[in-house]
RNA sequence: GGGCUCGUAGCCUAGCACGGAUUAAGGUGUCGGCCUUCGGAGCCGGAGAUCGUGGGUUCAAAUCCCACCGGGCCCGCCA
C-alpha cells in the first residue's frame, strides 16, 4: 500500500466528501473545482475550505450555519484518512487528518519508493530543450553569470524528474564582433599555448586587446574630429582617459602579456578595420577565419567545461551560432520574414514590426501585455547585409523546435525585450504552437556591492575563484570540526560542502529578485544553507548506522508527538512542492522545502530519542521515520544538484 | 520620455500566480539559556514589522485594481 503522493490522497478524500455533501445539500449549486488551504493554526486541522464564504451570499445563508449543515451532510463512510471534519471560525470547514493511518501510509510509501519518492510524473510528458549558461567564449564565467547554470541545471533536473525528456543546450555566441577581437589578439600573439586555465588566459587576451583597440580607435577619432562640435571632442577625451586608466591597470596586472600585445597591435595602422574584416570573413565562412576563431573559442570553452565539471553540470548539445549563419537557416528564416507583412525596409535596413504582429494577430492578451505596452521594432539586417544577434536567434529557435515541443531559455531579464521580440517573430512566421511553447526564464542580476562588474574591462570575480574560496573555507570548517579525519577525507568533504554551498545560495532566492553577492551570503555554513542540510542528512545517516537494524516491528500509532506529526506532514507534502516547483519553474521552492525539513528534523533530533526510545515499537517507528526523512532530504538535494553525504 | 522589474524587522529572505481564521513565517545580527542522551555545521527562549506611500474593489487585502515614490534594467545597424 504505497502511494506516490500521500498528502494528495488526503486532499482527494476531502474533495470527495465535500462534493458529496454539496450534491446532497445543494444540488442546484455547481462548483468548478474545490480548493483547500492549509490552516494557519494546526489546531484547525490540516486542510480547510473557505467555500461557505463564497456560497453564503448566493443562497442567503450565514457561512457558519452552511458549514455546519455541510459537515452534517457528509457521509462518514468516506472517512479513511480524515479523522474528522468540523465547522469553525466564521464559516470554515476544517479537515483533521487521521495520523494513526496517515503516518503509516506516508512512511511506508517513502521507504518503498526510495529514490523515486516525490517525483510525481506529469500526464503530459514533453521533449524540452533547456538552453542555459551560454556565456560568450571571451573570458571566464564570472559570478554574475554563474546564477544562470545553477538555475538552468536545477530546472533541468526537476523537469527530468517530472517525466519530461530534457536536453541541455549551450548556445555558443561566436559570431559577434567580440569574438573577432579576442581572435585578433590571439593571432597577434602567434597563437600561444595557455600559461594558465584556458578561459582565464583567453579572458586576459580579450580584455587587453579590446582595451588597446579601443584606445587606438578613440585616438584616431580625435585626430579626424576637427569638424565636429567641441562637446563631442570632450566626450571622446573623457572616454579615452577612462580606457587609458584601464590600460594602466592591465599593464600593472599582466605586464608581459600587455607589452607583447601592445607591440604587435601597434604594427597595425588600423586594428579596428582588421577586426571588422575578420568578422566579415568569419560570417562568410572563410577557412582561415573559421580556423582561428573556432580555435580560440574552443580554448575558452575547454575552460568552461572544466569549471562546470566541478559543480556537476553537463550539456547534451553545444550549438554554434556560426553554424546557423553558414548553413541556410538564418537566410531561410529571413526570407520567410521578408515576405510577411511585418517587415519593412528603412534606409537599406530591414526592420521587424513587432507591434504590428501583436495588433494583427491580437497577441496582447496571450502575451499578457497591457494595452499601452508598445513593443518597439527590431532591426533584422544591417545596411551591409549582415545579421544581428536576435535575428540569428530566430533561426536557432526554429531549429530547436525541430527537436523539442518546448524551449526554455535561461537568460538574464535584461534581455526580456529581445526575447519577447523573438517570440513575436515566431508568431509572425506562423509558428503559433512553437511560440506558445517558447519560454524566457528570466532571472535578475547578481551584483557586487560598490563594484561594477564589466567583462570588457576585466572587472569581475570568476566563478572558479568563488568555488576555490568556498572549498577553502569548507576545508577550514571540516578541519576544525573533524580533526581526526585524514587530509584526503577532509579534502573530499570540503569539495562537496563548498560547492553545495555555492549552488544552494544561487538557487535559494526567487529568480526574479536581484542578488547582491557577498562572501558571507554564498559561503554560509549555518542554517538555510546546503552545508546545514548536508549535515542534517549525515546526522540522520549516523543514527541509522548506529541503530544497525531494520525496523521490524514499527508501531506508527505511537508517533503522537507534535514534532513527529509535523515531520510526517512535511515529508508527505514533498510531491506537492515538487509538482509546484516543476510546473511554475521555481527551483527555489526545493531549497526552501529542504531547509524547512532539516530544521524540523533537527528539532526532533534534539527533543526525542530514536534508538533509545521507551519501547522497541516506538524506536522502530522513529527509525522508519528517520529513514523516510533521510530519503526525502536526499531526493530534494539531488534536484538542486547538491550532494547528500553519509558523513561529513 | 516610454516600458519591464524589485520594494516585507538593522540586514537577508518566504508568503503574492489561486485574497481568508483577533499571533505576517524563517534566517542573520543582538540579548539570555542548553556540553548526562543518537554528530554543537545543532537546539530552546527574549526583544525586533506603519508588508514603499495613498486611494479603490471585497464580508475579508502583504496578496487583486489604480496612482504615486524609491532602486535596478531595457528601449543599439551591441550581444
Amino acid at each position: 500500500m504505497a502511494t506516490e503522493n500521500p498528502f494528495s490522497k488526503f486532499r482527494q478524500e476531502c474533495t470527495d466528501v465535500l462534493e458529496q455533501a454539496l450534491r446532497k445539500l445543494l444540488p442546484e449549486i455547481k462548483i468548478e473545482k474545490l480548493t483547500f488551504s492549509k490552516p494557519s493554526n494546526p489546531e484547525f486541522g490540516q486542510l480547510a475550505s473557505s467555500l461557505c464564504f463564497e456560497l453564503a451570499k448566493k443562497i442567503n445563508q450565514k457561512p457558519l450555519s452552511l458549514a455546519e449543515n455541510l459537515v452534517k451532510a457528509m457521509d462518514k463512510r468516506g472517512f479513511h484518512l480524515i479523522e474528522k471534519a468540523a465547522p469553525a471560525g466564521a464559516g470554515y470547514i476544517n479537515f483533521h487528518i487521521d495520523y494513526t493511518k496517515f503516518s503509516k501510509l506516508s512512511i511506508q510509501s517513502i521507504r518503498h519508493l526510495k529514490d523515486k519518492y516525490g517525483f510525481a510524473k506529469t500526464d503530459n510528458p514533453q521533449r524540452i530543450i533547456i538552453e542555459h549558461t551560454s556565456v560568450n567564449p571571451l573570458h571566464p564565467i564570472h559570478i554574475g553569470q554563474a546564477r544562470n547554470p545553477m538555475l538552468g541545471d536545477s530546472l533541468a533536473r526537476i523537469l527530468e524528474s517530472r517525466g519530461h525528456v530534457i536536453s541541455r543546450h549551450y548556445y555558443i555566441d561566436d559570431v559577434g564582433r567580440q569574438s573577432s577581437v579576442v581572435a585578433y589578439g590571439y593571432a597577434a600573439l602567434c597563437k600561444p599555448a595557455p600559461d594558465s586555465k584556458s578561459d582565464l588566459f583567453v579572458g586576459r587576451i580579450y580584455t587587453i586587446t579590446s582595451c588597446l583597440v579601443e584606445i587606438n580607435r578613440l585616438k584616431r577619432a580625435l585626430e579626424l574630429s576637427h569638424a565636429v562640435p567641441s562637446e563631442d571632442i570632450a566626450k571622446l577625451n573623457k572616454e579615452l582617459a577612462e580606457w587609458v586608466s584601464i590600460a594602466a591597470e592591465l599593464k600593472g596586472k599582466f605586464p608581459e602579456l600587455f607589452e607583447k600585445l601592445l607591440e604587435q597591435i601597434s604594427k597595425d595602422a588600423n586594428p579596428e578595420e582588421e577586426i571588422n574584416r575578420l568578422n566579415r570573413a568569419y560570417e562568410d565562412g572563410e577557412p582561415k577565419a573559421k580556423k582561428l576563431i573556432r580555435e580560440v573559442s574552443e580554448l575558452c570553452l575547454y575552460g568552461f567545461r572544466k569549471t562546470q565539471e566541478r559543480v556537476g553540470i553537463t550539456y547534451d548539445s553545444w550549438d554554434w551560432e556560426s553554424d546557423f549563419v553558414w548553413s541556410s537557416q538564418v537566410g531561410d528564416a529571413m526570407r520567410n520574414l521578408k515576405i510577411s507583412p511585418f517587415v519593412f525596409s528603412e534606409g537599406g535596413v530591414l526592420e521587424f514590426d513587432a507591434e504590428k504582429v501583436i495588433r494583427v494577430l491580437n497577441l496582447r492578451p496571450k502575451l499578457g501585455l497591457k494595452e499601452d505596452h508598445a513593443v518597439p521594432p527590431l532591426t533584422l539586417v544591417r545596411a551591409d547585409g549582415t545579421t544581428l544577434y536576435t535575428t540569428r536567434d530566430i533561426a536557432y529557435s526554429l531549429w530547436k523546435f525541430n527537436l523539442a515541443d518546448k524551449v526554455i531559455n535561461v537568460i538574464g531579464m535584461e534581455q526580456s525585450l529581445a526575447q519577447l521580440q523573438l517570440k513575436i517573430a515566431l508568431y509572425a512566421l506562423g509558428f503559433e504552437k512553437e511560440a506558445d511553447n517558447f519560454v524566457h526564464f528570466a532571472y535578475n542580476l547578481v551584483t557586487l556591492p560598490g563594484y561594477k562588474m564589466s567583462s570588457r574591462r576585466g572587472h569581475y570575480i570568476t566563478f572558479d575563484e568563488v568555488l576555490d574560496e568556498a572549498i577553502e573555507r569548507a576545508f577550514e570548517e571540516v578541519s576544525k570540526r573533524s580533526p581526526q579525519l585524514t587530509e584526503a577525507e577532509k579534502r573530499r568533504i570540503a569539495d562537496f560542502v563548498g560547492i553545495g554551498a555555492v549552488r544552494y545560495a544561487l538557487v535559494d532566492v526567487d529568480a526574479s529578485k536581484p542578488v547582491v553577492f557577498t562572501w558571507d551570503r554564498v559561503l554560509n555554513f549555518e542554517t538555510n544553507s546546503a552545508p546545514y542540510v548536508q549535515y542534517t542528512h549525515a546526522r540522520a545517516c549516523s543514527i541509522l548506522r548506529k541503530a544497525a537494524r531494520e525496523p521490524e516491528n514499527p508501531d506508527y500509532t505511537l508517533l503522537i508527538d507534535k514534532l513527529e506529526r509535523d515531520l510526517v506532514l512535511i515529508i508527505s507534502g514533498f510531491p506537492d512542492t515538487f509538482i509546484e516547483a516543476s510546473e511554475y519553474l521555481k527551483p527555489n521552492l526545493i531549497a526552501d522545502y529542504v531547509n524547512a525539513l532539516a530544521d524540523k528534523f533537527n528539532t526532533f533530533y534534539n527533543a526525542l530519542p530514536v534508538i533509545k526510545a521507551e519501547s522497541q515499537e516506538l524506536s522502530d517507528a522513529r527509525i522508519a521515520l528517520t529513514q523516510a526523512i533521510r530519503i526525502v532530504l536526499c531526493n530534494a538535494l539531488n534536484l538542486i544538484g547538491v550532494v547528500a553525504p553519509e558523513k561529513m
